[in-house]
DNA sequence: GCCAACGTTGGC
DNA sequence: GCCAACGTTGGC
């Protein structure tokens, strides 16, 4: 079982939406990075830190699960007009793909960036990593821990 | 809103 | 294949 970290900004897509779904395809990636993350290493059952950003304070905010065994190709590359759409993918040619996760739990309080800047055990994440981007990342399971036992003072 | 860091595009 | 220009991400 692996853990990652996938970061929303919460105008466009946040915990408190994903708790009132339940679930959410994660569409609209498109970073290669991400994708092959979530194309070759995403399995059913891998834990997930739901992080928003670009907001007045980015934090991991909750919990989620990965519920699809496999990707699969995201439509909304296909939809002409629209914010995610690409011509170079087309459903006889997928170039984007993404998994769909639900929704686990909500943190009572955020596990802001501020204090996992802080937290000298964590300095290895990808988040903290400087110049870092990547809205798909792997975590690791010490990691994650870190992160679970932060968020229940 | 600013801007550093990064990924992508396209001319050559 | 190089690299400048551009667009995007995301913290502040």
């Amino acid at each position: 079982m692996n853990c990652w970290l996938m970061k929303s900004e919460p105008e466009s897509f946040s915990i408190e939406r994903l708790e009132k779904e339940g679930k959410t395809f994660w569409d609209g990636v498109r970073n290669y990075q991400a994708r092959n993350f979530m194309m070759n290493d995403m399995k059913k059952g891998d834990k997930v830190l739901f992080y928003h950003s670009n907001t007045a304070e980015p934090a991991v905010v909750g919990l989620a699960e990965v519920c699809t065994e496999k990707s699969v190709p995201d439509h909304t590359a296909w939809e002409k007009g629209g914010k995610y759409y690409d011509p170079k993918s087309s459903p006889e040619r997928p170039i984007w793909f993404m998994t769909e996760i639900k929704f686990v739990e909500k943190f009572p309080i955020p596990v802001t960036l501020k204090e996992i800047k802080a937290m000298p055990e964590l300095s290895g994440m990808k988040l903290v990593q400087k110049g870092q981007r990547l809205s798909v990342q792997p975590v690791t399971k010490q990691e994650f821990n870190i992160i679970l036992s932060a968020a229940q003072h």
